[in-house]
DNA sequence: TCGATCCTGTAG
DNA sequence: CTACAGGATCGA
């Protein structure tokens, strides 16, 4: 599931159907560590908040949660707590028998709860938000004039902007014409200025599908999701050169880009 | 900075 | 069967 928009999703979602409940009981299967059961119940959710691709619930009393869903999980409101499927990870209890569940086919989601000064520690490490005023053209610029990362590493790093993920990353790169082998530093700033247009223009489309295609079957009209120009489109040719298509490995993951009007 | 690791599911 | 999966961390 989950890159920034995904992520967002999952957080207004939360907001709409979880703010001011408060967590009843627990039940951990995986992926949730004690101080979960220990610290929450009793709590009321007073704000949810997204950081990255980490997903902060405040509690009343100072005490956080702390969702982070990895490759494959979800977090969300079901009806009732006990009729949970298999993927179900960890239960929050609300009232009147609802939950919120973290759904993990695969198990990697992490939760975990402390007091807000521990859990704001624990990601004071995440950067600067992509959607945010702090991320400009020239904060862009400058930070890449210090790295000698390939363009798709340096991007997806966490502690630099936070949010990029394999696929976004993929696409915005395709966007703006640059290969993402290139190195950071030696990219020119016309195309880094492009770059930082297109990132903010993928993220905001994509959050926007995110939302309209995670709100469930739309009463109104089936939300056009965010189309993918290069992501997992190996061996098909580029709609703007013709050219095909590759697949490459960077940093142990897949890397998808057009070889002609990428450089 | 690479590779292995955490996990399970699915596509080929 | 193998390869790969929208992520992150750890040790070599």
């Amino acid at each position: 599931m989950p890159e920034l928009p995904e992520v967002e999703a999952v957080c207004r979602r939360l907001r709409d159907e979880g703010l001011d409940e408060r967590i009843r009981g627990v039940r951990i299967f995986r992926c949730a560590t004690d101080a979960v059961a220990a610290l929450t119940p009793g709590r009321r959710i007073e704000r949810v908040e997204r950081r990255g691709k980490h997903i902060l619930v405040h509690l009343s009393g100072s005490v956080m949660l702390h969702v982070h869903l990895r490759m494959s999980g979800n977090f969300f409101r079901i009806p009732d707590h006990r009729l949970f499927s298999t993927y179900a990870r960890t239960i929050l209890e609300l009232r009147g028998g609802a939950g919120l569940v973290l759904e993990d086919p695969r198990a990697l989601a992490r939760m975990h709860a402390g007091p807000s000064a521990e859990i704001e520690a624990a990601i004071a490490g995440v950067g600067v938000e992509p959607l945010s005023r702090l991320f400009t053209q020239a904060w862009l610029q400058a930070e890449a004039r210090r790295s000698r990362l390939p363009m798709k590493l340096f991007l997806m790093d966490q502690s630099r902007l936070a949010g990029l993920g394999n696929i976004y990353t993929a696409e915005a790169l395709y966007r703006a014409r640059i290969d993402p082998k290139r190195q950071a530093n030696v990219v020119s700033a016309a195309k880094l200025g492009l770059l930082h247009g297109t990132i903010v223009e993928i993220l905001n489309d994509a959050v926007q599908s995110a939302v309209a295609a995670y709100s469930g079957p739309g009463q109104f009209r089936e939300a056009e999701s965010f189309s993918l120009a290069v992501y997992d489109r190996e061996g098909e040719p580029c709609t703007r050169c013709r050219r095909i298509i590759r697949r490459i490995q960077q940093g142990g993951r897949s890397t998808y880009y057009c070889p002609g009007c990428q450089r």
